[in-house]
DNA sequence: CGCCTGTCTCGACGTCTGTCGAATCAGAGA
DNA sequence: TCTCTGATTCGACAGACGTCGAGACAGGCG
């Protein structure tokens, strides 16, 4: 990939532990911002989103491209090219298994997505 | 936007009550992707992910552009424009009080969008 | 009233992004 | 080996996006 440890904190968002607390518990600090808005971009788009969650829903807990692929009005590559947008955020996993791709979600990001995002239901204490 | 209100559904992201279950749990459908991603998109921009954040976690519940503006390197103009496409997309809320304008998070969207990304911490049953 | 400060709108510019068709790569099978 | 199918990469193009400067609008204060 482009980045290399070098300024870069490296937030590990396949931790399984939380990288940072809850958006409106504290300000996010630049770098952590930067990366955690290619996370938001990648699901910024209809297609992915939809592609996301077939993926994650799959009930054998993965998908296949071509299975995938034809539940849109659009091109082969297209599709593939969101597909590796979604794969460089580290939403989701690709393996090739004989002439067939698959595709599989990383939970731990979702979670530290869904974990930034979380407000407490009242107020705190 | 491609579609115009007329047809959608109008998912209610501001509603209390959950408007769609866990992205793993179930496949999205393309309508309701269209509004989630409006939502995503609007946060996979680091300066409006530091901003939402600023609002979001502001002791007083909300903010001033006159505290937002200095903490970037950009023109008034463009955090202008940041916060437009924030409000846009549901998440603040802006309210003028004489001289300043404050801005607030909706929390009930953020919570939205949590329970969206959310993912059982083990295996399912 | 005139001016000043704070915020937003407008128009423009360069870059990034989503999409496609054509070409390429990876395996399976005859 | 040759061929066929599935998936990705490449190159190109239109449209969207982030940014800016200039100007307009809103409200407080001499």
């Amino acid at each position: 990939m482009s980045k290399q440890a070098g300024s870069l904190p490296v937030i590990d968002l396949t931790a399984d532990t939380p990288c940072c607390p809850p958006l409106a518990q504290s300000p996010v600090p630049a770098q952590t911002a930067a990366v955690l808005a290619l996370a938001f971009k990648a699901l910024g788009d209809p297609v992915r989103l939809q592609l996301m969650s077939m993926i994650a829903s799959a009930k054998s807990g993965e998908a296949c491209v071509c299975d995938l692929t034809p539940a849109f009005d659009l091109t082969g590559p297209t599709i593939s090219h969101h597909l590796k947008t979604l794969r460089e955020a580290g939403l989701v996993d690709a393996e090739r298994r004989g002439t067939w791709v698959y595709y599989r979600a990383r939970p731990a990001i979702l979670r530290q997505l869904a974990g930034l995002l979380s407000v407490e239901p009242a107020a705190v204490a």
